[in-house]
DNA sequence: CAGATATATGGTATATTTGCCATATAGCCA
DNA sequence: TGGCTATATGGCAAATATACCATATATCTG
């Protein structure tokens, strides 16, 4: 039981681990409207194409991504739908705690 | 218009980097049940006191959970409360993708 | 096959994260 | 106030992540 459960959050860690960047976020954003080869990721970013692709490996690694050739260009696609939501939600509670602090700032001064 | 997506998805980041470690996450598992205090999730985390203090340094500095004195113990709970039906839903793709695997591996035998 | 293009990988320097120890801070109670 | 308990913080060593360069691999095309 105790095992199971480390491997279970060492499994969420991993998902986390491969969100914990603006980079990949960049391109995560990007992909949720439609694949793009690692060439228009690469101007997206701004960064080596060689960084680029090791950023997708981690996304891949880690089931979000997956990859399609296509001739000599590879095509990346989200795998995982629910990412939108979850910002989504995630950036409620941030706006409102900032409201809270705003409004303890205000009280105090 | 650049500068605001670099800022919003190195939010984003910082409150992805909050989850991503198996400790925290156990402990965000806990706190979905009811609010805990340091000393309850020491126990939990069989780590050092000082790493679970600063492990919850981390999630409330993302925004993640708030704290509340009550006494001498300081009790942390959960603000965001979309985090199990996120992992709900990434572990469900997680699961497919796995099968797929499988289904490739078998094929290939 | 040779050359050109798209992508991946090895190497390495730098930055960040993590964990524990020692210690500081804060509140409780005698 | 002094001692006790709960929590936080500073410091440091080890592990991990990141970025770029150089180069390897794979595919297409002539």
């Amino acid at each position: 039981m105790k095992l199971k459960s480390t491997q279970l959050y060492e499994a969420r860690a991993k998902v986390a681990k491969a969100l914990a960047h603006p980079s990949r976020l960049l391109m995560l954003d990007a992909l949720a409207e439609k694949e793009l080869c690692v060439c228009d990721l690469t101007d997206l970013v701004g960064a080596d194409q060689s960084t680029v692709s090791k950023h997708l490996a981690v996304l891949k690694n880690a089931g979000i991504v997956a990859d399609r050739r296509d001739g000599v260009m590879i095509f990346y696609r989200l795998k995982v739908g629910c990412l939108s939501g979850f910002w989504k939600c995630v950036e409620g509670v941030l706006r409102q705690n900032l409201k809270e602090q705003q409004a303890v700032m205000k009280s105090a001064s």
